[in-house]
DNA sequence: TGTACATCAGTGAACGCGCGTTCACTGATGTAC
DNA sequence: TGTACATCAGTGAACGCGCGTTCACTGATGTAC
């Protein structure tokens, strides 16, 4: 009958989700490639070959790992930008993106730190990774910034064009470049901060944090 | 005698230095946390626990490793800025930067990467990875752009005098705090290029990126 | 409503692996007189 | 120049560890008639 059929797969969505729980929590300790099944298992109680109930191998827990960490990112930085003016969320939405790094060193790490060695990313990332990029590309649409008089290489205009088909038709290629460039800058610096790189010159760093987004709104050329 | 006694330690320092070249094509293959001193060992034609005369631990060698790669990196660099012009200069080591970093994805990640987890990264690091951001310091002071005329805080501007004083003394706080930028952006870029991150949008990024490093060297004021 | 069968979750033992590090040792290289 | 001794490099065995994954199993939960 459906509600006992849903009895059980219930309980099998809840405890693959403590399982993810659990392995979140051991991130956080012991970072991505430490990460052991067995002692996933452990901390639950239940013995390691349990787990391959709900995750096919370690490979698989780790992409759910990952896809977890771009949507809790994501949906803290779309929480995050908020402000009477498309520039006060641009600015809201790159502090929301430090913080939570800040606030999730590991998680972050797993995702934009090198990639786990032996790891491939599967395709199923691809949704959760891009909904900062399009968030950032949405705000910039409600400015209605005016394209810059770049110039840019043919093959250059191509590849952005492409993207803005996809996430922003009439997005101009000048300003679609400008955010990549924005967007890189942005993680360059959470991650030289979150890593180390900062020490001895700007760190902490939440001052330097916030002139750089204020350029960089002046470059995308919010008002 | 001193001939003789040069002649033990000529075959040690030689040793040694076979060690971290075999550790780093270990690295090449397999990533820094899958190194392991027991193949390195066992590539040398040597038992591993002879490693143990010339690093006292495996983190000894992985520093080894991290000094040697930032130098490497270093090398690269100061080699490939040169040109006409300080602006041309910045651009040929950024560009620098980032080919090596394509020839060399490991031990790129290796020093910008997320850091090993349980490893803490010693001071002797520091002399070796200052190098890059030493270097772009003297082609800015070199083409003697002006003071821009941002408000930094308070608290911002007396970070980048703090470091300015050390390595560029008379360099404008202004001007620094954009070389930061310009530094986090550099190295944002690679990162993103390389860890997979512009997959589907810039990727491959040569014209990407040098259309960036063309909007950092305005940035910071080149002529 | 009751019974016979199928599905599934979790167990516990085992396989085979490679790792970092220690330690007592052998033999070669260097040093002092 | 020759001998006695000290230093050092490299060996091989061992310790203790934890890992990912497989497999035959038990017992509970669900399904069909």
């Amino acid at each position: 009958m459906g509600a006992s059929r849903t009895a059980r797969e219930r309980a099998r969505a809840e405890l693959a989700r403590e399982i993810r729980d659990e392995a979140r929590r051991q991130l956080a300790v012991v970072g991505a490639d430490r990460l052991s099944l067995r002692s996933v298992a452990r901390n639950l109680g239940m013995v390691s070959s349990a787990l391959y109930r709900y995750f096919p191998s370690k490979d698989d827990l780790l992409t759910a790992l990952i896809i977890d960490a771009y949507n809790a990112l994501g949906d803290a930085v779309e929480s995050a930008a908020v402000g009477a003016s498309p520039r006060a969320r641009w600015l809201s939405a790159c502090a929301g993106a430090r913080d939570w790094a800040l606030a999730h060193p590991y998680e972050y790490a797993l995702i934009y730190g090198s990639p786990v060695p032996g790891y491939k990313a599967p395709r199923d990332t691809v949704p959760a990774a891009t909904r900062i990029p399009i968030l950032l590309v949405r705000i910039v649409l409600d400015a209605e910034v005016p394209a810059a008089e770049d110039e840019l290489t043919a093959g250059l205009a191509a590849q952005v064009e492409q993207v803005a088909e996809l996430i922003a038709p009439g997005l101009p290629a000048t300003v679609g470049t400008r955010i990549i460039v924005a967007w890189t800058q942005l993680f360059g610096m959470i991650s030289f901060e979150l890593f180390g790189q900062l020490v001895g010159s700007v760190d902490p760093s939440d001052e330097f944090f916030s002139y750089a987004c204020d350029r960089m709104a002046d470059f995308i050329g919010f008002p």
